[in-house]
DNA sequence: GATGGAATTACTGTATACAATAAATGGCAG
DNA sequence: CTGCCATTTATTGTATACAGTAATTCCATC
């Protein structure tokens, strides 16, 4: 598996230079398919990144691996030891613990704010998130629908219409995916799958306390569903997991 | 005309600080040294920040100065333009009130965690910063007062035990100091400086609704004290300014 | 003069080379 | 065989060189 999975970008010319889009989101794809593989624990917790063996499997150099390492170091999905590298963030309960209480606080505080903006056509785009979620694990990927339920989320946040809460959402629902991928039971999503359609149900008639109350039980089911052990490690083999 | 103005201003281009400190801590201490000189507005906001010309005065290459400045642009005191570079945020009104109206749910939603794990030893360290905000503020500099409440405040949600809660809270208040730093009122810091000593009353009594409350009002009052003008456009009309 | 456009300059984006440090290896003594 | 120290290797940290792009200047043309 040495070679033959990188795509034609290896080495490629000046012909191809421009191939990359803009650099810029080229660093955003790389950056998305990272975090993707972390909060879907193709890349587990413990995992080392090291920065050349990244470099090689996605055809740009350290310097701009750095620069999305420390990014993803910022929202804690990875965590950056000096002089010793990166690695995927292992969430403590301490830290589980901190990122529920802090979505019980400003999720719930949202809900209010959502039921008063949301419209017709922003009830659909949540309807048909959550159907893409039931089906995700319906068909048994767990990790995607834990991905897709946080992406559910996040956008509720951002019908708020506050960008800064949303933000801070959406930080704490990816930690909050890393957490679910540990420490969640198999089969047991955390979130019943007709949560979010009951959910929108209250936001859609404008039921904001109702909503908020619904989030919070919400959220204590996840919390509570979760189960403490510890995990192994093992080197993870990037070429795989990235190749395409 | 009104160049932007040399960034921080370092006597002593050599240091022998260089040498002694850990390139870790070095990089920390130039992070904070940029970001206090935003916060106190001795960089305005919209000035731009050359690379060359922040390496030059910190005497470290590039790649560090860049690490920090992404870092910035993450909080948001720092705005990165794709091949333009890097300048001082300009806090809109939106932006304001986003930040505002996040302080309001997060830090009154501390206050009673606050109260219940507040002792003796923290509440006489919080009435020493509120002590030196006061003597900052009767001495005129008006711009350190402002940090220095930013700093009280961040060391109250600390005091929750939610650290994420608190570094959320952190980055609220660093920009709030900005946008402070742009819409308050000169000799008007917004927090009327013996509000502090009050919450510190209520939350040793372990009085966590009343502590909620009061901080409540003390985020009204310092966002009513702001003077919400907007910005100049882009290109102002020369006409008008120079007219007649 | 004013205007458009080429040449020049200034600055950012990216890769790479080199230095510093931690990990791994191997050899030697006990 | 085992533990410790020297040496080698692997990997990160930092500076620098180079390429690409926006801004500026300067000149020719109308």
């Amino acid at each position: 598996m040495s070679d033959a999975q990188a795509p034609e970008k290896r080495r490629a010319p000046a012909k191809e230079v421009k191939n990359s889009k803009e650099g810029d989101e080229r660093h955003d794809a790389i950056y998305r398919s990272v975090s993707d593989a972390i909060v879907e624990q193709r890349l587990k917790p413990g995992a080392r990144l090291r920065e050349d063996a990244l470099a090689d499997v996605f055809g740009i150099s350290r310097t701009g691996i750095r620069k999305i390492l420390q990014r993803l170091a910022l929202e804690q999905l990875v965590t950056l030891t000096p002089r010793r590298g990166a690695s995927v963030t292992r969430p403590t309960a301490d830290e589980a613990k901190d990122v529920f209480d802090a979505r019980q606080l400003i999720e719930c505080g949202l809900m209010p704010d959502v039921a008063r903006r949301m419209s017709e056509k922003e009830a659909a785009e949540l309807r048909e998130m959550a159907r893409q979620e039931r089906q995700a694990l319906r068909s048994g990927q767990q990790s995607v629908a834990i991905r897709l339920s946080a992406d559910f989320h996040v956008r509720l946040a951002q019908l708020s219409g506050n960008a800064t809460l949303a933000e801070f959402v959406e930080r704490l629902c990816s930690r909050s995916s890393l957490i679910l991928a540990v420490y969640g039971h198999r089969g047991h999503l955390g979130c019943e799958s007709h949560d979010h359609d009951d959910l929108i149900g209250y936001l859609e008639t404008g039921n904001g306390e109702r909503a908020r109350a619904f989030m919070s039980r919400h959220l204590k089911a996840i919390e509570a569903s979760l189960s403490m052990f510890e995990e192994e490690e093992n080197v993870p083999d990037l070429q795989q997991i990235f190749g395409e």
